[in-house]
This record gives structure tokens, C-alpha cells and sequence, in this order.
DNA sequence: CCGGTAATACGACCAAGGTAGTTGATGTCG
DNA sequence: CGACATCAACTACCTTGGTCGTATTACCGG
């Protein structure tokens, strides 16, 4: 279940599109990600996806509809978790401050991270 | 120079140990790693690696030491930016929550943090 | 000088991600 | 009914990361 599903550029790409639609068709896929690579291209991939467990789908008529059949939150959870490991050390307050220093965010975004700290330092404390 | 310098998990392993020794022959660089890889391994990816402008080497009677081409925090600027991306469809801010809300960070560290955000938010007026 | 050791060079493989063409089945529309 | 479009299946490639085995070369100790 909680496997890591270290998942590429266009399967995270896929991934978004079903997460934010629910289910999706192949050919609704293809047209979200801007229609630029072929429609087997899509297909084929979803098929491999499904083979490795992160989608499924159903039947519809002729066509299958796909969904997701992992969570979000939880393949950011180990995503992110691997990142942190590989560049940081595992040390995901070292990432935080990278993202503050080195990663552009203005002031009201600033802002608004300071409260939610205040809020999750609340929680813990 | 800024090319999207995408490293794989050896990779990165072995970038790490480059960067905080400086220089390392590819047995050091072996055993740094534990040294459960066969030696050749280390050697083929710091080829390889060399090809793709990552590392250089200079031969020291006849071992190569080599050397990180590219710095540490330009990989994890392009890295991480790379994930959050794919992730957080380029929402720094997204990330950061979901780190300090879903990454474990103890109240210590969240104290820490606020106090880099203050800093920060002065620096940017 | 000779045999063993230590290093790189080179070539082989495998898996996974990504991309796509072709084929064959099945519907649809005129 | 028949031509055309649609859709999944299958096959095929290419690239990159990762892993080694073997060959070749150079050096070093006896």
C-alpha cells in the first residue's frame, strides 16, 4: 500500500489530471496535458501505471475510465520524503530553510507561512 | 551552466561525498559509500557522470581524483524546484505547508523556522 | 625480470520512463 | 450496408540510471 511510488514526469503529470478530475478517460487525459505527445503515448502509459498499481480503471462502453488509486498527499508525503533524504540528509527543517532563502517567495506568502507555524506550533506544543 | 541537472540516487550519493571531501578517488569515494557496490560501478556512474559535466578529474600517477563541477546548492535549487513542479504545480508556499504541516517537525525546529521567516520577510521589506 | 596487484577502459545487461506506430475490433453515420 | 472513426492491445525503440565482468595497462615487490 504505502509502497514508494516514485513516480516520473508524465505519471505525476497523469496522476494530477486524475486527482483533480476524479476519473478520466484517455482521451480526456491526453487533451488535459495539451494534446502535444500522441494519444498512445497516454494510453500506453496509463497501462503501465496500472500494471505498477497506481491507477485503475473501469469499462465504459469501449472506452476505459481511469482513476487514481493512490492518494496525493500521500505520494507528496514520499516524494518529498525521498528528495529530503537525497539532498538534505533527511533533514526537512534544512529544506524549509532552502525554500525560504533560495526560493522566491514574497512577503505575503511570508506571511501567511509564519501563522501557519505559529498555528502548527500550537498543535505540537 | 544552469542545465537542469537531474541526478539519480548513486548519483547523488556520490555527488555528496565529493562535495564535502573535496576532492576523492574513486575507491574513496567506494568505501565512503560503504562499499557495498562493486568498485567498478563507482568508477562507470563517475565516467558517466564526467560526461554529463558533473564531475572532472585530474590524475594523480594513475588514479583519477575527481571533483563536483556543479555546486550543491544549485543542484538542490533545480531539484527541488524541479519537485515542487510536479508536485505543487510551482507552489513553493504549497510545499513549505505541506512540510511544516505533514513532515514532523518538533517545536524546536518550527521556533527556528520562525525566526528564519521573520529574518527573511525583513530582507525582502 | 616476472608475477601479482591495482586502476581504468570497455562492453554487456537490465529496468523503468517515455514515445509512438500498427493492428484489430467495434461502433457510428450517411 | 459499408466506409470511416475510435479505442485498446501489442510491439518496438530510445535513453538513463544502475550494476558488473573482463581486458588491458602500469607499477611494485621480490
Amino acid at each position: 500500500m504505502s509502497r514508494q511510488h516514485h513516480l516520473g514526469e508524465l505519471q505525476l503529470a497523469i496522476m494530477r489530471v486524475l486527482w483533480s478530475h476524479g476519473e478520466a478517460t484517455v482521451a480526456q487525459v491526453h487533451k488535459e496535458l495539451g494534446a502535444d505527445r500522441a494519444l498512445t503515448t497516454i494510453a500506453t502509459m496509463l497501462t503501465k501505471m496500472e500494471k505498477k498499481g497506481v491507477v485503475v480503471h473501469r469499462e465504459e462502453g469501449r472506452q476505459f475510465v481511469y482513476r487514481a488509486s493512490i492518494r496525493e498527499a500521500d505520494v507528496q508525503r514520499t516524494m518529498v520524503a525521498s528528495l529530503t533524504e537525497r539532498l538534505f540528509e533527511g533533514d526537512v527543517s534544512a529544506l524549509v530553510s532552502h525554500l525560504i532563502t533560495e526560493q522566491e517567495i514574497d512577503v505575503t506568502e511570508l506571511e501567511r507561512l509564519r501563522e501557519l507555524i505559529e498555528r502548527q506550533r500550537g498543535l505540537e506544543g
